[in-house]
Order: structure tokens, then sequence, then C-alpha cells
DNA sequence: CGGCAAATAAACCAATTGGTATATTTATTC
DNA sequence: GAATAAATATACCAATTGGTTTATTTGCCG
């Protein structure tokens, strides 16, 4: 049996992927049970099995969704802009609604999956350092476009600067999901843009 | 039975605790079983559930100790110093270790368990929020000081930096954690500290 | 040092865990 | 629309889960 461009089973492990990836999300990995993505998916176990070999398999499956609805949402909220400057104050926007208007429930997954997979979880790991790393680049490029525009100082320290903006923005989303307020991501995002401006030269 | 001032029980207890919070930093909440507590404890099940009610009470004990060992930490880093710019170093410095002298095996007990039990465990996430407000009076105060002594730009915005301190500095863990390899937070303790030198004026 | 309470150990419990084997639908292709 | 392969459902499994009960040992105070 070919499978046709979206036979039935494919929309299933399609529907099995974006419930589970909630479920991931907000209970972790180890937190969340076969009934619970039973419950969560509205299918059986046999149909889960049918699909994903096992808990991993499916929890890596679910992670590299999230993922890639992250990278995507990232990139078509600066997509409308060619002017570096533009383009990073978009990103600064789109974490600006992160909470209010989430990628998924539960919180960053790159956060959240981070912090369960390094001692514990191998395969989700290397997927989370794979997904930071597209992440760094894409901050890495923005910023070398805005060198080559002219926008940005030709002396800013690219890869600190991704570094730094990767971290503070995932330590803003961390405060702001502890205090369950986004006041706390605000402030951070604020103070971020206005070091940017500093590095970047105003843009 | 009064409890002397160090009974044999009272030193279990503690050695129960202590071993815990690693496991439970380790492996997250859900991802420890009583298995796992009697391995690392060397104690029985009926010791463990004789000292605390349930996983919850244990967890949150051990939750505890590790915020007040790191709040601890924090203090007895920067008590040599009475000027608030060389505090603010020496906080700095704190973190510059955080990694290779970590108060905890399994990364910042803060970040970890706010990570699984903002959605998942109502107890552990107050005790999280109270932790996290304390770290950030703490900073909140080291720049009133500073701004009483006079070393730090009195219109520095003493919330908003505090906030950004925290966030970034929990970033810079995660991020190396993540990657196994404490680079990623020197970079960010190093952009962070210039930051800190703009806003608070150099001290 | 005797008595007793507290601490610890060991055996046990029902429920749930992740995973499998098999039966029964369902979808797709000829 | 029949054949068939894939998808799904059902029932089952041993192992482990968090938690309890009961027995035994230990530490402590008069």
């Amino acid at each position: 049996m070919k499978p046709a461009q979206t036979s039935k089973s494919e929309r299933t492990r399609q529907l099995i992927i974006e419930k589970s990836a909630v479920l991931f999300n907000q209970k972790g990995f180890a937190g969340t049970s076969y009934q619970d993505l039973i419950e969560a998916t509205g299918v059986t176990k046999g149909c889960l099995y049918g699909h994903f070999g096992s808990k991993d398999e499916l929890a890596v499956a679910a992670f590299e969704f999230a993922a890639q609805t992250l990278i995507e949402r990232v990139g078509s909220a600066m997509a409308p802009y060619e002017q570096a400057g533009d383009r990073l104050r978009a990103l600064l926007n789109f974490y600006r609604h992160y909470l209010t208007n989430p990628i998924i429930a539960g919180g960053c997954p790159l956060l959240n999956t981070a912090v369960e997979a390094d001692d514990n979880h191998p395969a989700l790991h290397e997927r989370v350092v794979r997904v930071l790393n597209r992440l760094h680049k894409g901050v890495r490029n923005l910023i070398d476009l805005g060198k080559e525009q002219g926008v940005f100082q030709a002396s800013a320290d690219t890869h600190a600067i991704a570094t730094f903006f990767i971290s503070t923005v995932e330590g803003g989303i961390l405060l702001a999901k502890a205090y369950g307020e986004e006041k706390p991501l605000q402030t951070v995002l604020d103070q971020l843009e206005r070091w940017l401006q500093q590095e970047l030269g105003s843009f």
C-alpha cells in the first residue's frame, strides 16, 4: 500500500504527535503515561504503538514537531521584513507574545525538554542541542545580515550576542512561567532590546 | 522522646534529604521512584515513609534543602565584601563556577524544579516562587546598597535589573547544561557584567 | 540498665506502568 | 467490489509504581 498524499494513518499519526507534544510539554516525559496519551489523543494503545515503537520514539517525534513549529513561527514573524533591524524587532516582538499566544501549551518546549532531557534522555537531549544550534545560527545570521546591510556595528561579537540573546529570552520565559504572568518576560525583553541597541548600534 | 540536638533519626532524615535532593534534581520528581530513593539513600522504604509522609513531602523537603544551600552559598560568596560593586562581582563569580563547582549535581535546582513544577506540582511550585522572590529581593537589596553607597547610579531601575539578572543567569545555566560545557555560561556572564556596568555605572 | 518510644526493616497491597500478541476493522489498489 | 495490507481495538503481560501494615531493632532517658 503506497501512502496517499494524506492517508488516514498519516492524519492519525499527525493527530497523535500534536496532542502528545502538548502533554509532554506540560507533564514532561517521565510524567506522561500511556494512559494520559490515550486519553488526550482519543486513540487506543495499539494505535499508539502501531505508529511509534516506544514512548521514547513518540516523545522524540513530538519534540521535533514542537521545535519545527517554533522555528516556523519565528521565521514567519520575521519574514515580512528585509532590514535586519526590523527583523530583530520582529523577533523580540514574537517573544513578547510568547506566553499569551504560545506555540504550544506548557511553555517553551526547548526549555522544558532541555531541562528534563540532559541528564535522562540522550535521544531527546541530542535533538534539543540540534534545535538550540539552529536557533543560535539563526540569530547569528540575522546579526551578520545587519552588518552586511551596514545597520549593525561591524565590531559586534556575533556569537556572544546570539548566546546572550537566547539565554536571556529563555530565562525570561522561565520567570514568566514560574510567576504565571508575562510581565517578567516583558521586562527582560525591554532590557534586552536596549542592550542590543547598544551592542549593534540603534537599529 | 524529645529529639536531642542531633539524634540518630535526625541524622538519617538529613541523609535522606541530601541524597534525595540530588536524585530529584537530576531525574525530576516524576522521574524519581522510591526504588531510586532507596538505592541512593541506602535506607528502606519503611524508613523513608517514617520520615516523610509521601513522595511529595520528601520532594518539598529536598527542594527546600537545595534552595537553602544555594542561598547560603550565594551569601557566603558575597559576605567578604562590603562595597556593593565588589559584592556584585562576587555574585557573578559565584555563577562563573556554578557548573564546575555545583551546589548540587544535576544543574540549578531552581531552574529544574521550576520547569517541572509549574504545571504539575503546586506545592513545589509555590516553594520555587518563594525562592525566586528571595533571590530577586537579594539582588534588589544589593543594587539599593550600591545606590546608597554612591557606587551605582541612582537612576538605575532596580527591579528590572534584578529580573534581567536572574533571567540571564538561569538562561546561561540552561545553555551550559544543554551543551555540556561551561563556555556559554561564561559568555553570558561576561556580557551581563558589561551590561551591568553600563546600567549601574562602572563599579 | 530496664523500659519504652521511636526508628527501621520486611513483607505485602492494589493500581498502574510500558509493552506485546492477537483479533478485528478499515482503507486503498487492482 | 474483492483482495489484502495497514490501521486500530481488545485483552493481556510481567514488572514497577506509590503506599501500608506489621514486626523487629535501635537509641534514649530516668
